[in-house]
DNA sequence: CTGAAAGCGCTTACAG
DNA sequence: CTGAAAGCGCTTACAG
């Protein structure tokens, strides 16, 4: 019985390579163990029918006694395995990421996905992350920032989607888009009463953002004239150092529209400081509706991005990439929505 | 040239079962098709070297045309493929998990392992989810909450950690350890004049969390008579709410320690509503050390949780199991750290 | 530089 | 109820 196993089997330390110094076994291991074949072996490991129950006793002692755990690999070559996905995001510690991610994960669990979380904000490893993804998963996707373009070329034989990539490119994915938001937005602040609106922007001065962009068209197109600041970067803490200058003006603005809601937290603790309350002094805004938001006092305005409807996109997309399709309706549009809070 | 390509190959389009009705194609395909073996297909595939470029580029073009993908079945059987770890967590949109998540991606990234991350708060398919990880990772590592008994048992044969599951638990995992940190926090708001301190709980009522109990008793080792009141659960709103009534009260209390973060920005709220200001009317500190501490007007006081050593034992664990080792040292403690910010 | 052989660990028919 | 055979798709030696 069991021959085969026996002459490659656990009797032979020397042919290892892990640190314990012996290798992992496998399921003629545990049928040489019990003394049955390997289909025995499949089937109690499995809970199958057609096997006794002392025999299934047997054998599941006998792979508890080893440490039997099946290969993903073999079982996988020959059922298939679920679908995987490969979830990479530029950074986990930016609340969004990970409300994407809590979205993306649900959609695919439902869809029998399961989905590998990357982060590639670490410098430096970003190729062999990809690599060693790439190897791992049918389908990447990116939710990228910057590092968006790079990726679109390198991205090799697996397919990849990207989130929020920008008007620029033609990649298959999902993007953004805020007009309609905006104008509600512009026309909520125009009905309260604002006279004196600031954009505050993210990016360069010379490079205006399409978002920003937006709001002052929205703006001026009711009548009003916007001031545009920019904060060297989309973090709260820089966009609160700009607030703080700007709301110290003898001119003092009523409403400070934010790149996204981070930045509008950071224009909110600037507020407090000065001791200005939101909304009756100042209103505040911002963009993507994460749920930090809700949490803040006052809550923050925000328009709000639908990260279940992101998701199922993705997903769609993702299975259609699997299957090969190449073709149509691969980019697909959210828009974003106005949601009225306290500080707005 | 490539006969045994040609007589499985997807000139035989019946044989299928993908939607688009076409079998996915193989090394073998790509063989036949480029009029090459699979091994030089393998070296185009995979940049190796022993092969003339115009070989490679022919090769590399049949595998476009053919939208051909390595298998990570096939590949991983033979290269073992890298280790992944099953990353479970109770809810993904509470903040804690993501930053958790975000901890323990990293340092897995950094030892060369993938994680998959799965979000069993969504109830009903909890067993589901749980069959279908543990058939893809080498190790599960659950921060599951309540749910955590249940699954020690039904753990399998997939190793599994647990991440705080409390002292009851015997199960290899890391624990939280806030005992020091509580006696810092308990020793700082005495030394700045603290009277009249609340404990605000989460638990039920007859049973009060041993973090709960553990600030009661260290503010009165130090000679306060601290109250102790419960929010029916561990949400910003109901915390919201009972800090509501306290601070409404003829002895208002002068500071409200929260059983967590997210129930302390509960708490700051319900100040603001009541026109009171942090901390110099009241102090507010929470437990966990979230990011989203630092992003609120005041900063919120804090137990932080040092959540990058969570994840360099939780590594450490997972590589030790996935050895086989089931010896000592497999329980580990990590300590939280008072944080001083703007609330207290 | 290229190809024939062997084998990774498992499950799915098929015989008994 | 149990086992012998075939094969999933790939890579790693080994020959030429």
């Amino acid at each position: 019985m069991a021959e085969s196993a026996q002459l490659t089997g656990p009797g032979d330390p020397e042919r290892s390579g892990s640190p314990a110094g012996r290798r992992r076994a496998t399921i003629l291991d545990v049928a040489a163990a019990a003394g049955v074949s390997r289909q025995t072996v499949t089937r109690a490991v499995n809970d199958m029918p057609g096997i006794s129950a002392e025999t299934r006793q047997r054998v599941l002692e006998a792979a508890t006694a080893l440490a039997y755990r099946p290969s993903r690999f073999g079982r996988g070559l020959v059922t298939g395995g679920d679908p995987q996905l490969g979830l990479v995001v530029s950074d986990l510690r930016n609340p969004y990421s990970p409300e994407l991610a809590a979205a993306v994960v649900r959609r695919a669990a439902d869809e029998g996905w399961s989905v590998s979380l990357v982060d590639i904000g670490l410098a430096g490893s970003a190729d062999r992350l990809l690599r060693s993804l790439q190897a791992q998963v049918d389908v990447v996707v990116g939710y990228l920032g910057e590092w968006a373009l790079g990726w679109e070329r390198r991205s090799g034989a697996t397919p990849l989607i990207l989130l929020d990539a920008g008007e620029g490119s033609e990649h298959p994915g999902v993007n953004l888009d805020p007009a309609a938001a905006i104008e509600d937005l512009a026309a909520h602040l125009v009905a309260v009463g604002t006279r004196r609106p600031v954009v505050l922007d993210a990016s360069a001065p010379h490079e205006t953002s399409g978002r920003g962009l937006a709001m002052m068209a929205a703006l001026e197109r009711r009548g009003l004239a916007p001031e545009l600041v920019h904060a060297s970067a989309s973090t709260p803490e820089h966009a609160s150092a700009v607030a703080a200058q700007v709301i110290r003006r003898a001119a003092r603005p009523d409403a400070i529209l934010a790149f996204n809601d981070l930045m509008a937290l950071g224009v909110l603790s600037a507020c407090r400081h000065a001791g200005l309350h939101v909304p009756d002094d100042i209103r505040v805004a911002g963009v993507d509706g994460l749920t930090i938001g809700t949490l803040v006092a006052p809550t923050l305005t925000t328009l709000a991005v639908d990260f279940d409807e992101v998701a199922r996109h993705t997903l769609e997309l993702a299975v259609a990439l699997g299957d090969g399709d190449t073709d149509a309706g691969l980019q697909r549009v959210v828009s974003h929505r106005l949601v009225l809070r306290e500080s707005a």
